[in-house]
DNA sequence: GCGGGATGTTGAGGTATATCAACGACAGGG
DNA sequence: CCCTGTCGTTGATATACCTCAACATCCCGC
């Protein structure tokens, strides 16, 4: 094993160690999740799941960003979630996969075996406590999305998008200032996730640089000289309760 | 106490027993359960939650129908979700709504207290075990409904429309031969479920009636000849797993 | 029986977004 | 260095759905 390998399995330097599905395990059991995770690798644009699959694991997105997606035979995609860091793949309880789930960059997964993994829920109320949690945060997150994707203009989704993103990535003491934002997504991978084609996608963010709300560094990288007139492009209700 | 309430409220003969929440409790759980519960009515119309509104209790759908929507100041609305007995309302851990709920006909509620409710979930591994399995099928289902808004064409969201009410109001054994279904929703609220307007909506249940895909009896109720044939309109592939 | 509100249908016309197409920038491999 | 593939931008045109509007139907209270 070498030094590398070693660094990574242990969970108390972990970088997802305070997000993940095991946040509020105690060191018992961590010592029992420790004991059947492993990790595993994909490069930018492989598959990690096919529907119908399968599914031999659960797990954490460690590093990289991932997508699940659903795809019709006549070629329509949507994307119906984004797995960054810490976010948990799969399902204790069912065996086959329902989405495809690919790679978007190199992704660094922490797998635990799907049975061994079942069992511990049944048994460690921590485990399944924050499996709760974590399905009503995604429930929340994508009935946000639901409301984005019947009623919002493009214009709108973009800037939703571009705020959902910034928020997900930026850490809090980072957020002072003008605002950038690194996407690990193409324009097309955008569109999907907005139920948009590519070229809208393009022409929203030139529209949107043109109007000073946003300004580009290359293709990827996004400047935000004002998170509120972001926010404002978004279309949300202000915050009031 | 009139014989009516208490019929109401003996738990071994609720209609829900077998699919809500309290699905899979044992007798002693269900004595618990009983203890801290209250029913509750609410005329067609009416609003059962505001969003913001500080959460009193959480709640099955004993009868009825109900939505969860959001709606933004400029009078868009989406619905995010359909409430059909067995439902669960509300979310263990957070005292205020996030979405407005509303009674689309009457509706009756199983109501539980949410600190009772919140205790009971940390003790009985039934409750907080039934609540996980519960929100990550209606994750799955979300997900659908995802690629219906992004992706789906007017006449595929009609069509699966009525399948997904099918499939969730008729029981097996009404399913031979043609099929009818009685809609709880007007034209409107199927347009704010499915992304649509309410015109869009009417035109697209003449369209499917004139070619013969379904027949109306009335303005609600539904007659699907063949099932099947409804199935393909809806846009989805065949399961093949 | 008669008004009025809620609901549903249908038509005419407008518009946001999709589709089709051309082209530019860039990266990696031979 | 060029070739090829991926990614992104922009333009011209098409179209699915929305908007606005008129009218029909049903139900309920009086």
């Amino acid at each position: 094993m070498t030094p590398h390998h070693q660094e990574e399995s242990r969970c108390e330097s972990c970088p997802i160690r305070e997000r993940a599905v095991c946040a509020t395990c105690d060191s018992d059991e961590l010592q029992q999740l420790e004991a059947i995770k492993y990790y595993r690798t994909y490069e930018a644009r492989q598959p990690i799941m096919w529907r119908g699959d399968r599914m031999e694991f659960v797990a954490s997105v460690v590093s990289g960003t991932a997508t699940v997606e659903h795809l019709t035979e006549d070629g329509r995609k949507q994307t119906l979630g984004l797995l960054l860091p810490s976010d948990f793949i799969g399902r204790p309880g069912r065996d086959t996969a329902l989405y495809d789930v690919a790679a978007v960059t190199e992704v660094t997964l922490c797998c635990f075996r799907r049975k061994q993994f079942e069992e511990l829920v049944q048994t460690t109320p921590h485990v399944s406590q924050r499996l709760l949690e974590m399905a009503l945060d995604e429930l929340d997150a994508v009935r946000d999305w639901m409301f984005l994707l019947g009623r919002k203009t493009a214009r709108e989704k973009i800037a939703s998008f571009l705020m959902m993103y910034y928020r997900r990535t930026v850490t809090p003491e980072q957020q002072f200032g003008a605002a950038t934002v690194d996407l690990s997504l193409t324009r097309e991978a955008m569109a999907d996730y907005l139920g948009l084609t590519l070229e809208t996608v393009s022409r929203q963010f030139s529209k949107l640089k043109s109007d000073g709300v946003i300004k580009l560094e290359g293709k990827r990288k996004v400047i935000i000289p004002d998170v509120h007139a972001l926010a404002r492009e978004a279309g949300d209700d202000s915050i009031i309760a």
